[in-house]
DNA sequence: GTAGCCTTGACC
DNA sequence: GGTCAAGGCTAC
């Protein structure tokens, strides 16, 4: 693959939005971010901020408040050692390895959409790629046992009284925004990610099992634990079945509508405890959330078949096993029909071989999704999910060597989005006719999505 | 202090 | 020898 001299160039500056001159300090900047950083850093300078230490910094404002404008340059990602102490010119640094990693990705990424595949809802499949991969994990996950014929709600647990909080609630007051970038685990990760290829041999690659990305690691680390997730809405469920016991039998939609809350619940404390997630303000993770629950847990549900699942047969978060001929049997031609998308879904990425890993990815590209509107952080958004990009390409590169399964990738993930979308419409229909319990994080969710469109 | 252009020098 | 990311210079 050739790599042009101008890879990256036509960007715009991450800290101002002018014209990119080059890589400079870590990243690719313009040309007077660079001597403003340069600047800052040899002289040592302090700067106070005026205001809330919010401005904005950008092209024609970049001069107004340099507090800012160093935080910023901090936040996504320049790097304070990549200015010389000796001030010796000339020459290379530690960093060159990392750039041209990130300009070869950015060039496959530039090919990608080329070809169609990438960010696209419509663009034309492009080649299927069947491989074969032996990925040996060796985090604190350990596989669903199969829980086949066992009664539906069996788990003892304490059954504290249920208070549906609302997702506001659920969010920390006191998560930081972009006054506090200074010392952020971002621009540490920047570098982890970009810095892939060198970090094979400078030990950011852990000697055993697959060459995993640092960040895809920190992805994994984040991700929810299954055993832990069933136990949890294993014992919500046993508990709210007796309640309903005293009024009666619930429905088993009545149940699947809980057991959706309930993961959805695991969901946001999961993104709430996430790298780059925890860092946004919460008016942003609010927005976020909003934005994408049904996907999620649809990637929840789906991730779990492809993962877990057997063919025939729908696995439960619970860790049960439902048929889905039965399933199918009992439900309404437009569930049917979602269902029967579902499985085309997951029959595809398990053709595929799609990986715990790559779901992990998929997860942080949904939730960092810089179309959401009126996000106050939008660059770092954006900015988070071209890493994430980054360290799934690289990932997917490393492990089936084929740039088609990256891009099969992103098309799922693009029939995932659409499905959501219709499964949305349809438990919004439910609730509208009063099928769907009410006073739930589920509604809520929906309630939030309908009030903007 | 800013920012555009210049010089330098390790790496390919 | 070309490239390009460092630091340096200087008009504004």
């Amino acid at each position: 693959m050739e790599f042009g001299p101008d890879v990256g160039l036509e960007e715009l500056c991450p800290v101002c939005g002018d014209k990119v001159s080059g890589y400079h300090y870590g990243l690719l900047t313009c040309e007077s971010c660079k001597g403003f950083f340069k600047r800052t850093v040899q002289n040592n300078k302090k700067y106070v901020c005026a205001e809330q230490q919010e401005c904005t910094v950008d092209k024609s404002q970049r001069k107004r408040c340099p507090f800012c404008r160093f935080q910023k340059c901090l936040h996504v990602g320049m790097r304070l050692e990549a200015v010389r102490a000796d001030r010796m010119r000339g020459g290379r640094n530690k960093f060159g390895p990392m750039y041209k990693r990130d300009r070869a990705l950015k060039q496959q990424r530039k090919a990608l959409i080329r070809a169609g595949g990438f960010r696209t809802e419509r663009g034309p499949p492009l080649l299927p790629s069947a491989h074969h991969r032996d990925l040996t994990f060796t985090g604190h996950f350990q596989p669903v046992p199969t829980l086949h014929n066992t009664p539906l709600l069996v788990a003892q647990n304490d059954h504290t009284s249920y208070q549906p909080p609302s997702l506001c609630s659920l969010l920390p007051s006191n998560s930081h925004g972009t006054t506090q970038y200074q010392c952020s685990p971002f621009s540490n990760w920047t570098i982890k990610s970009e810095h892939c290829a060198a970090g094979r041999a400078t030990g950011l690659f852990s000697p055993q099992g697959p060459r995993m990305p640092q960040l895809v690691r920190e992805f994994l680390r984040c991700d929810l634990d299954e055993v832990q997730l069933r136990k949890k809405i294993t014992a919500r469920l046993l508990q709210e079945q007796k309640r309903c016991e005293e009024q009666g039998n619930p429905s088993t939609f009545n149940l699947m509508c809980l057991m959706a809350d309930q993961t959805l619940f695991s969901i946001v404390e999961w993104a709430r405890t996430s790298i780059f997630f925890k860092q946004l303000k919460v008016s942003d993770q609010m927005k976020l959330l909003h934005s994408c629950w049904s996907e999620l847990l649809l990637a929840d549900i789906i991730s779990r078949q492809v993962l877990y699942g057997k063919q025939g047969s729908v696995l439960l978060v619970t860790g049960h096993e439902m048929e889905l001929s039965d399933v199918a049997s009992h439900a309404g031609p437009t569930l049917a029909s979602l269902i029967q998308r579902g499985q085309e879904l997951v029959e595809k990425l398990h053709i595929q071989k799609v990986d715990r890993q790559e779901f992990a990815c998929i997860k942080f590209l949904i939730l960092f999704n810089p179309e959401v509107k009126q996000l106050e952080d939008h660059q770092f958004i954006e900015s988070v999910q071209e890493q994430v990009e980054g360290a799934l390409l690289e990932y997917t590169l490393d492990t089936s060597q084929l740039l088609g399964h990256f891009a099969h990738l992103l098309l799922c993930l693009s029939e995932l989005r659409s499905l959501s979308r219709l499964a949305e419409d349809y438990l919004y229909s439910k609730h509208l006719s009063s099928e769907v319990p009410c006073n739930n994080l589920l509604i809520e969710m929906l309630h939030a999505k309908h009030s903007w469109a």
